[in-house]
DNA sequence: ATGGCAGTGCCTCACTGA
């Protein structure tokens, strides 16, 4: 079974990559981020994927953030944003497909160490903390996947000059990551891939990409119980060279 | 040193993203 992320940065413009994306790779399941679309757009979508044999459910809202669940297999115990936790921003969906516990997550982005929306980055990071931990209580085989808006490691962004100490690499947020780490659960990509410049990310700006300047921000950790079962985890850079990219490009886990 | 691109909607600018 292959489990995917990919932030979209719109899913209305973005809908012809990710259904040709799925058709051609044929990946299992898909956590989306960065819809932008609010609830209306649902049966529109749910035809959509339909059509090319995917099960489709979302949590989205107008303009901003907005996470989606798309599947070959149903979607079974659905829940929407983090429970018990008021937050009207749309950043969170989990189900559980052939009995994997699929968690998709827009971490916040913060935009500077200084900002009001770097205060909520940390405190929605502690919710979802307190949440993963409930849920591998229940579900010692768990994925949580997503924009994790977060650079583990210096190796992980192209410049640590630029980017180290800054918003998606300082501390705190790297501790909120060990944090996740140190419930149970392990960065797939790197057990498999210790190579430096692996990115997820490229700005639009700069020519990023084609000069290689990207950030490593979309992950998927795994519960100790799933790494007996994964057999790779890779970032495919394909889509982010089509026309009118996303940003971000998808990372693919492997399970037998 | 600065800003550079892209998407959305209050749409010819502001806001957000990372």
């Amino acid at each position: 079974m292959q489990i995917a992320t990919w932030n979209v940065n719109s899913l209305k413009v973005r809908l012809p990559h990710v259904l040709d994306w799925l058709q051609q790779t044929g990946c299992d399941v898909l956590g989306l981020q960065e819809l932008k679309l609010d609830n209306a757009a649902n049966d529109k979508l749910v035809a959509e994927f339909a059509a090319i044999g995917y099960n489709f459910i979302y949590n989205g809202q107008k303009t901003y953030n907005g996470v989606a669940l798309i599947s070959k297999f149903p979607l079974e115990n659905v829940v929407l944003d983090i429970p018990e936790y008021d937050d009207v921003q749309k950043r969170v969906i989990a189900a559980t497909v052939n009995g994997v516990r699929v968690i998709c997550a827009y971490f916040v982005n913060g935009e500077s160490l200084i900002s009001d929306k770097y205060q909520y980055k940390l405190a929605w990071l502690a919710q979802l903390e307190g949440y993963i931990q409930r849920e591998l209580q229940h579900y010692p085989e768990l994925v949580l996947l997503g924009d994790y808006n977060i650079a583990p490691e210096p190796r992980d962004t192209y410049d640590a000059a630029i980017w180290e100490g800054g918003v998606l690499c300082s501390e705190p947020e790297r501790a909120a990551f060990n944090n996740l780490v140190a419930l149970g659960l392990t960065d797939s990509f790197r057990h498999f891939n210790q190579e430096d410049r692996q990115y997820t990310w490229w700005d639009y700006r700069n020519m990023a990409f084609r000069r290689k300047q990207g950030l490593r921000i979309d992950h998927l950790l795994i519960s100790h119980q799933l790494i007996e079962r994964a057999q790779a985890c890779v970032i495919d850079p394909a889509p982010r060279k089509l026309e009118r990219p996303s940003d971000h490009t998808p990372v693919i886990l492997t399970l037998k």
